[in-house]
DNA sequence: GTAGATGCAAAGTATTTGCGACAAG
DNA sequence: CTTGTCGCAAATACTTTGCATCTAC
């Protein structure tokens, strides 16, 4: 079974504050990817005295503690999700700005396959599709 | 033969000022990926009067007409390139900051197959792969 | 001549940080 | 207790913009 936001902080040894067990919540109950400024619209609602420099450095805590993954899509803010075991990637409606995730072992494969061409070792990526629905 | 930026200008419809000028024939010369401070540095040594309002007004004019190619790497700042007729996509090497630029086919088809997938028409990609040299 | 471009400084965003008060382990 | 966290406001980093002046066409 999936290991809580709350869990993975023990384990890594990231005190737990109030703070941080609310917008440890709040993210495991997103299932979109909010930007800092809508995660501590959602968080003021059960908390409202806490200030959105705790967000940012919350965010950015758990980010380097690899409990959640950061994006920067278009648009200049930065975006979270919680990290997931399985690797996915992003198709981005361009009209609604809906994320649809998915996995593609291929491309995977073929990634690592191009750093190693060039001599290198892939330790990340990044691969966003921008689409438009099309009418079916 | 290749198009210079300044004639991308021209055929664009797009009005060439002695600044816009300068800034054209920096980014022809750079063959790694500026962003706008070091651009400004780069545009400066020719024409200490450019502000850097007008290269951030330019860089943004030229991406929308197509003749730049604007980045959002790690890092924050926007980082630009020339628009070549050939897509490609980029490996950064995430210790020395040094960009590989690569195209492969097979990924782009299966970009495409994801889209498709989901319903979608793909207008635009981003892809960057980030590795660590291997000793060889 | 006129619409659009520039330089400057001020204004915007997004994010980070110094500091005294406070809480987790 | 002691180290690290929080809230607040000020600071920073990057980018945009209002306005008077100037320039390409």
């Amino acid at each position: 079974m999936k290991e809580t936001i709350e869990q993975k902080c023990i384990s890594k040894g990231v005190k737990l504050t109030e703070q941080r067990k609310i917008i440890a919540k709040v993210m495991s109950e997103s299932s979109d990817h909010p930007d800092v400024d809508e995660l501590y619209n959602r968080v003021s609602k059960l908390d409202s005295k806490i200030s959105i420099a705790t967000v940012y450095r919350t965010v950015k805590l758990f980010e380097e503690a690899g409990i959640l993954a950061k994006h920067d899509f278009k648009g200049g803010k930065a975006r979270y999700e919680e990290m997931s075991e399985s690797h996915h990637d992003h198709l981005i409606d361009i009209k609604t700005g809906e994320i649809i995730e998915f996995v593609n072992d291929e491309i995977e494969i073929l990634q690592k396959k191009v750093a190693d061409k060039y001599g290198y070792e892939l330790v990340d990526h990044k691969l966003e599709l921008y689409g438009i629905k099309k009418k079916s």
